[in-house]
DNA sequence: AATATCCGTATTTTT
DNA sequence: TACGGATATT
């Protein structure tokens, strides 16, 4: 499928290797750059995953040692893969040694072994978005902001603003103004919160998203630790650039080291988190950022046939683009992409069943074809359907199992175990036994002195007195229980200390965590038989791991995509279909891809149509989802929806084809369906069956 | 005074 | 489904 390019003629360095005529021209510019910023203007499906793997794999074979190079990517999928992508150009292992990884991920690392540079304790907790909102909540609650009378943000609201002031690295105030102006009142109070907030996490050595990526930043600040960090690394690589905010570009200006080889490669039209405070700006102003800067476009697409590619050209022409780009295809096609009409979601969903098993039949795998959505829960009625005529099917995005009470609850438990100060952990755990609600916790939370030391904790060698405090009160059982929950208390600290004195494989430390959590959760939750699978897959996970650290770190980070990642049955079906939301699907392609409920509401979704800003985001997302085709496209579009799952009954809308596909573009696609709208079948009351029953089975009662 | 329980409501996207 | 809010129960 990747062909070379034959076209032009060898303005570039000849091909030292072999698999480097697999290169088309600017491709090759981009691998053998070969000192200095780099910037690579990469196109939706023109080898942007190659060019990075190849570059990775010359950078090695001219002698860089591969330690000594900062892959950063978006998901952890994307460095596995870009590094055993290199592994087999250059035919060896070397490449596994490179350090590749998300920015949260590789700053968990480096703060672990310099945190102390800064007097961060290195065995830190990472708390997850729910955890920080909770702890945001509490100190709210604590500093006395009652969201009584005086209507005050709630938790998630201040759990944004402070990841939007981190992120993007505005002032609060500013913040405030421009993107929450109703708790601009509030101000001098967030930023108290805010203070206590920061404060606490540092005395229970809990780090959230926002602060992996603050402590990193902080780090890079001071000059001496700063140039030691960054001497560390020879080349710094960084995928999809354009979802980076600007905390993130300013610890890669501050990784850059003397020579500032930094490579950045990014599409602006496929920018899709900006809700994360991630900014195209980044891209146009790296040029600006690092002086003699040298861009390279990669333009040819290599994934889509052209009409494929003619649709989502014209999409984005429309947006106003900051980097020309012109991409071509010299794959042929008749078929245009088809913009199926249905009536309504049960019929979009039979629709795609249908389409999906015939191109089986055809000859196209299961996993040769994705359906995308907006949203987690648009594919609900379609994962219905799907299961009742046996299609398998792997969902990614949406929710994730970490994101489970019972899972959450096992690493709670876990958590404690690393770090007995993480205060959030004692809360959820402490709340599952019986009798002990909100105030028990707290008063017992006390007691062990979770949370004694007022002063923030600067640590150094000898500072082991906060965890050998709460340890010790385990151990003598010097703390207030009620009766009913004392038996079952004195269990948890036999496990915590049991596992923290013999400190077991995490394998292990699961195992035990489990038995004592296993009564427990049988008596809280209604179906344990089938929750109980998701916990024998953490037994599972932790068995390819060695300490309990890395265990409990990468969960928070790198959790499992979707349930089956980890699956420790081997499916007796291994093809299964794609599921995934169109942000879980950056980056990958398939055969046919089938887009669900392309209509006005769901892409623009109607929580982002307040602004410009957001509507071009939303025209981003949709180029994005397709141009993950490779063959075929199908764009789905109901004219029913149902207004509220779950809401009165049969309250419905009319819906309208998304606003990016205007009537003037309508002959790049080949339209399927007709748009007149059936009246809705009706059973006339009267004459109903069941009605007649229902009104024995009353007359029945009286009697 | 604290915990347990029930009901109505509102659900984007993710490290 | 999960949360907040209100009420019932210990």
């Amino acid at each position: 499928m990747d062909l070379p390019d034959k076209s032009s003629p060898l303005s570039n360095p000849k091909p030292e290797s072999a698999w480097m005529a697999d290169l088309n021209d600017a491709q090759r510019l981009a691998v053998t750059h070969p000192v200095g910023p780099l910037l690579v203007i990469a196109g939706a499906g023109t080898g942007k995953t190659k060019t990075l793997a190849s570059r990775v794999a010359w950078l090695i074979q001219t002698g860089v040692s591969p330690e000594r190079i900062l892959l950063l990517t978006f998901t952890r999928r994307a460095a596995v893969e870009m590094i055993s992508r290199a592994s087999r150009v250059i035919g060896d292992q070397q490449s596994s040694r490179v350090w590749g990884g998300t920015f949260h991920a590789v700053a968990s690392r480096l703060l672990r072994s310099h945190g102390r540079t800064i007097g961060l304790d290195p065995g830190f907790n990472v708390i997850d978005s729910e955890d920080s909102a909770d702890l945001m909540d509490m100190i709210r609650i604590e500093l006395g902001f009652e969201s009584g009378e005086r209507r005050f943000p709630k938790k998630s609201t201040l759990a944004a603003i402070y990841s939007r002031v981190v992120s993007s690295r505005e002032k609060l105030g500013d913040v405030l103004v421009q993107r929450f102006p109703w708790c601009v009142n509030d101000q001098d109070a967030i930023r108290q919160i805010f203070e206590a907030f920061t404060k606490r996490k540092r005395q229970q050595a809990v780090l959230d998203y926002d602060d992996l990526l603050l402590y990193w930043h902080a780090m890079l600040q001071v000059p001496e630790i700063g140039k030691m960090i960054s001497k560390q690394f020879d080349h710094v690589l960084v995928d999809e650039y354009q979802d980076t905010n600007p905390i993130q570009a300013e610890i890669v200006f501050g990784m850059r080291g003397e020579k500032s080889n930094v490579t950045a490669v990014g599409d602006d039209a496929q920018a899709i988190y900006s809700f994360r405070a991630a900014t195209v700006e980044n891209m146009l102003n790296f040029p600006k950022q690092f002086e003699g800067t040298t861009l390279v476009r990669l333009e040819q697409n290599y994934r889509s046939v052209q009409p494929i590619l003619t649709a989502s050209n014209r999409l984005m022409a429309d947006a106003p683009h900051q980097f020309a780009k012109n991409l071509f295809s010299h794959r042929k096609s008749n078929q245009a992409p088809r913009i199926i009409t249905i009536q309504d979601e049960a019929a979009q969903s039979g629709e795609v069943c249908r389409r999906i098993l015939q191109k089986v039949e055809e000859g196209v795998s299961l996993r040769g074809q994705a359906v995308l959505f907006r949203a987690g829960f648009h594919s609900d009625a379609l994962e219905v359907e799907l299961q009742r005529r046996n299609i398998p099917f792997v969902k990614y995005g949406g929710l994730k199992f970490v994101e489970a009470a019972h899972v959450k609850d096992m690493l709670a438990l876990l958590k404690i175990i690393h770090n007995p100060l993480d205060e959030m952990s004692w809360h959820r755990v402490l709340n599952l036994f019986d009798g002990i609600g909100p105030a028990q916790s707290k008063r017992i939370i006390e007691a062990l002195g979770v949370r004694a030391s007022e002063e923030p904790k600067l640590l150094d060698e000898s500072d082991q007195t906060g965890e050998a405090r709460v340890l010790k009160n385990l151990r003598d059982c010097s703390v207030p229980i009620p009766a009913v929950a004392r038996e079952q208390f004195a269990q948890l600290a036999h496990t915590i200390i049991q596992c923290v004195d013999q400190q077991p494989m995490p394998m292990v430390v699961v195992e035990r965590v489990r038995i004592f959590y296993e009564p427990i959760f049988r008596k809280l939750y209604e179906n344990p038989d089938l929750r109980i699978r998701d916990i024998e897959q953490l037994e599972q996970i932790a068995r390819s791991y060695q300490s309990l650290e890395s265990y409990v770190t990468d969960l928070a980070l790198d959790p499992p995509q979707s349930t089956q990642d980890y699956a420790d049955v081997p499916l007796f079906d291994d093809d299964q279909l794609i599921l995934s939301t169109i942000h879980s699907a950056k980056g990958c392609e398939w055969e046919i891809v089938h887009v669900l409920h392309v209509s006005d509401g769901c892409i623009p979704n109607d929580m982002s149509c307040g602004s410009e800003e957001e509507l071009a985001e939303e025209r981003r997302l949709l180029y994005v989802a397709m141009t993950r085709a490779k063959d075929e496209l199908n764009l789905y579009f109901p004219l029913r929806s149902y207004a509220k799952k779950g809401g009165r009954s049969d309250r419905h809308s009319y819906c309208q084809l998304s606003r990016f596909l205007p009537p003037t573009d309508m002959q790049l696609y080949e339209r399927i369906g007709s748009d007149v709208l059936k009246p809705e079948p009706r059973v006339p009351i009267e004459s109903s069956a069941i009605t007649v029953n229902v009104d024995r089975m009353l007359g029945e009662l009286w009697k």
